[in-house]
DNA sequence: ATGCCGTGGAAACCACGA
């Protein structure tokens, strides 16, 4: 079972970079970020024409998260991160796909940082992690997934010192992911790539894709009950070089049935 | 060293992204 995540950077936007990379990887369950379109915006019937089901959190202008489903029902939908109602921003969504929990999710990017951004940017990690608290040691397997605006360590950024004051890899950025990673959850790339460099985002200026000025920071986080299960992951690079692309790349692991 | 590009929405520019 092939999972994967994608920041789409405008879901319309991106529609026939989306739809043609569905029909050539065929991903079982897909997980989008920043759909930057309201609910009756979504794409439901060009993503249905392509064999998928979808749930989705859609938001005017930014933000929005949905879930896709090839052959599995979409179960559970859970729209919103809890512990917050006054929180406008869509974010993340929920749902059991394949008896597996699925937490599809859009981190702040919290920049410029200090300040009012970067100090929601922490208050939401905390959410999260008090969320994830609560799905860590479920019986059922347990994913993470989205883009979490965070390079976990120096090997994810290309140059690592110029970074050091964005909001992305501030140290209490930094330490807030090392949090909830050490409740148990396994990050599924680096456990499986521990030493090489691998990024999921090229800036669209001074030709980053093209100098492989990258970042890592969509992620896979397992709890260990999916932990065991996990075959392989990757990052689908050859995408962010098609025309009219998004500025990630998707992400995918694959795992035991 | 830097929103230099790209998106959506409203308005012919602005907010936002990482």
């Amino acid at each position: 079972m092939k999972i994967a995540t994608y920041n789409v950077n405008g879901v319309n936007g991106r529609l026939p970079v989306l739809l043609r990379w569905l029909e050539e990887e065929k991903p079982d369950v897909v997980c989008l970020q920043e759909l930057k379109a309201p609910d009756e915006k979504f794409p439901a019937t060009a993503i249905n024409d392509a064999g998928y089901q979808a749930a989705w959190h859609g938001q005017k202008s930014w933000n929005g998260v949905a879930i896709l489903s090839r052959k599995a029902k979409i179960e559970n939908v859970v729209l919103g991160l809890p512990g917050n109602p006054d929180d406008t921003h869509s974010r993340y969504i929920q749902a059991v796909i394949n008896d597996i929990i699925i937490g599809c999710l859009y981190l702040p990017n919290g920049n410029p940082a200090p300040g009012p951004k970067y100090d929601y940017k922490l208050r939401w990690f905390e959410r999260l992690n008090t969320h994830a608290q609560t799905l860590i040691n479920k019986k059922s397997p347990v994913l993470l997934t989205g883009d979490f605006n965070v390079m976990p360590e120096n090997i994810d950024v290309y140059k690592p010192e110029r970074w050091v004051d964005d909001a992305l890899f501030r140290p209490e950025t930094r330490a807030a992911f090392k949090k909830l990673v050490s409740q148990g959850w396994t990050d599924a790339i680096r456990k499986l790539y521990p030493e090489e460099k691998i990024y999921t985002f090229w800036d669209y200026f001074r030709n980053a894709y093209g100098r492989d000025a990258g970042l890592r920071i969509d992620h896979f986080l397992l709890n260990p009950t999916l932990a065991k299960r996990l075959i392989n992951a990757g990052v689908d690079k050859k995408v962010r070089g098609w025309e009219k692309t998004s500025d990630h790349a998707p992400v995918w692991i694959t795992i035991d049935e």
